[in-house]
DNA sequence: TTTTATTATCGTAATATTGCAATATATAAA
DNA sequence: TTTATATATTGCAATATTACGATAATAAAA
């Protein structure tokens, strides 16, 4: 159907879920590898580093804006986004916390 | 489109991209979550630990397997699948690395 | 061999995602 | 105020994903 039982699944199953689809698209990857690599916190140019239009960026922007991966503060005429290191460090201690837990077994 | 331009990213936002897909729902995240728990490597038992129907669950594992975030061996009837702790690690390095490039920055 | 149990595949319906052209909105500069 | 620049929104077409009933395939047990 398309649609994803969300309601069959715990609060915190389909917020990891959520983080990861915002996150499970290589236009979103790239994007988050450019907001890395730039020494400050970077506005649109990322139109012109992306072989994509400005509206498809925009979406992608958007839809990491509410996952709340990135955020974005107006800047004048631009706007400059950055990545949200809590977020971020989130997902990376629910891997961290897999790692350690696989440590313990074997297959 | 619907469809992603891969054609357009490298092969590393490609696959970091496709691993996040796999893991990027609620019900696999369930499954994940299950293995997890379990003690030893467990099998089709998933089935009544989910409520999701028989080939709903068989099609999340085959993603999973595909994406070489678990692998599943032939024990008589059944099939015991178990998590790829070398895919897990590559994903929690991924996030690492982020982490790390962040706290060198400000926003 | 027949039965039973376990998992996979097929076909299909409902919905979601991706991408872009066209256009709207917002703000700075002239 | 007009113009230019930057970003967002709308609408749509193409494709992907999710879920499941029906059914097939596989292998142990009877």
């Amino acid at each position: 159907m398309g649609i994803t039982k969300s309601e069959s699944f715990t609060d915190e199953q389909n917020e990891i879920a959520n983080l990861l689809k915002a996150l499970a698209n290589p236009a979103r990857v790239a994007i988050i590898q450019y907001l890395l690599k730039v020494d400050s916190c970077i506005c649109g140019d990322i139109v012109n580093e992306l072989p994509l239009a400005q509206p498809t960026i925009s979406q992608h922007l958007k839809e990491l804006k509410n996952a709340n991966i990135i955020q974005g503060t107006i800047e004048g005429k631009s706007i400059c986004y950055c990545i949200n290191s809590e977020t971020m460090t989130k997902i990376e201690r629910y891997f961290e916390g897999i790692s350690l837990k696989l440590k313990n077994k074997c297959c």
